[in-house]
DNA sequence: GTCCTTCATCGGTTCAATCGATCAACCTTG
DNA sequence: CAAGGTTGATCGATTGAACCGATGAAGGAC
């Protein structure tokens, strides 16, 4: 019906919204005045609309109109830059500054594979790296203070956009005298036997534990602060754990008294996933970062 | 930097993705096959990026980019045609559907001079009403179902854009024969000796009755289905109850043994607005209601 | 009243959008 | 394998939109 706007015209809108003067406007635009202004009145022709009161003298007044059509052209125009973003992106495919956030369960561990990794594919680029909980990552995702978070799913990123990279088993460890090391995978129901030590409260792997075999007792009165606490508290006996593959795979176990067994049962893993913003312009970018940390994970650094 | 896509090859790119077919795309937009097919390649060069994948023969095939840039101009493209939608509707304000949805404790006492006052003003308008509880209104509101809402805040919108119009205070009822009836107005502590009627659970009435004298005993066994059943009870010595001044205004307690009598106390009203999805393209026209329901608050039918 | 600012308009020019016709590649069919 | 049909790209010509500089007209300042 309407005929849609044009891209130049709203682009003279938005800037005559904000300065309220025809000439600074086009001087914004880089036009002419007489372009502007021509332009203003050609979009209130295609959309058949009032957009300027022109009743009170020479000044610029909007519109109720007009003011509602300089937010929506805003936004409007805010898409249409995405596309050119996005556009923009893969022409230098991961150049420039990406902030990436992980959380200490799977950083230390991936990253000696993946940073150099990404060095010599993505010369251009320039990694920024945090480690913290899901949760604050999570905020920092939203105010726009991190493009980029690797995770462990499950967990509620609301509404974020998450890509499963890879499925990251549990192992149990336990000390090398233990009964259970005697065998070559450890049956899930064997673990409600067990005092079951956990990390602090706030990190994702030790709800993820705590899901994967609820049978067990937890040991709630020592929390650790780290994988590499929890693998010495086992090897002092206090009780046995579970590790990720990422983690064990990575000699986390190395020169300590701690057996590492494959742990037999439905569940047992958590799903290590890339999550961004919803539409955020360099999806494609991220899109091609997948088999970098998928190859990362499936070689860990020995 | 880069410059921004036109909106005609916005419309050239979607068609194009939904029927993977040049001569189509270009029927769909009513122009010509080469001038379709010239427009994508401007478009890649104004982009300065590869939209289709031209090595595989005389098939329409997008490369990574291209899917992603379809899926972004869908959405820019909306966000123009919203920019169109509301020139349009300021132009015949008012006319066509509005799905009204309202809460049995306002429609009953508004509508009798809201609907009226439209009908005269805005002769174009078909009114649908619904008559709900603000939850399920909300649902409505979100899942396209209903164009407005007219509830009571406090509440939580979830998200929807809220228009205040009234201040609705709450006055005592009670029976003829009360003590407090002897009062113009009755205090607010003078409430926690007495037992309070209330509303059905799910009525954002009761919550808020209950939030302005959190003194009162409320009678929880019985809870009343209407405001219309609720005056009876207090007619019937049931107890006292708190009614908005718009439903005491329509004349609800008339013919009944029920005295009305002002409160004194802060917080001791409900707040009526308008409430709509945020950036719904008719949002002018709901401002333009916004005196139309304030009248119709302030004059209550007698 | 005079001058200055500011927005609208005018005439002319350039460039992009569009069309029909044609070409080249691919697919199907006999 | 040859012929015909389909489909997307390209070409030359035309039209119209976007743009500029100059000018006009309406307010506001002094």
């Amino acid at each position: 019906m309407t005929p849609l706007p044009s891209t130049q015209q709203l682009r003279y809108l938005v800037a005559l919204g904000e300065t309220a003067h025809v000439g600074r406007a086009a001087a914004r635009c880089a036009v002419s005045q007489s372009t502007l202004s021509t332009g203003i009145i050609a979009l209130e022709r295609t959309l058949d609309a009032q957009i300027l009161d022109r009743s009170s003298g020479r000044r610029v007044v909007f519109t109720p109109l007009g003011a509602e059509l300089v937010e929506r052209a805003h936004t409007a125009l805010a898409a249409l830059q995405e596309i050119a973003d996005a556009a923009d992106a893969i022409r230098a495919p991961l150049a420039g500054q990406l902030r990436l956030g992980l959380i200490p369960t799977i950083g230390p561990f991936l990253l000696p594979r993946l940073v150099p990794l990404l060095r010599h594919t993505y010369p251009g680029l320039r990694l920024m790296l945090r480690e913290d909980t899901s949760a604050r990552l999570l905020d920092d995702l939203f105010a726009d203070r991190l493009d980029l978070l690797i995770l462990a799913e499950p967990y509620p990123c609301g509404g974020a956009e998450t890509l499963p990279v890879a499925r990251d088993e549990f192992m149990v460890a336990m000390p090398k005298a233990h009964p259970l090391a005697a065998r070559d995978a450890v049956p899930m129901a064997a673990l409600s036997r067990e005092t079951m030590l956990l990390l602090e409260d706030g990190h994702c792997l030790r709800d993820h534990v705590l899901a994967a075999c609820r049978t067990a007792t937890p040991q709630a009165a020592f929390a650790a602060t780290s994988l590499h606490t929890l693998i010495h508290m086992v090897s002092g006996g206090l009780g046995i754990t579970l590790l990720p593959r990422l983690a064990a795979a990575c000699g986390i176990a190395r020169g300590v008294d701690v057996a590492l067994r494959r742990l037999d049962g439905a569940g047992a893993w958590r799903t290590i996933s890339l999550v961004f913003r919803p539409g955020a312009p360099r999806i494609l970018e991220y899109r091609a970062l997948w088999p970098m940390v998928a190859s990362a994970i499936a070689n860990p650094a020995p």
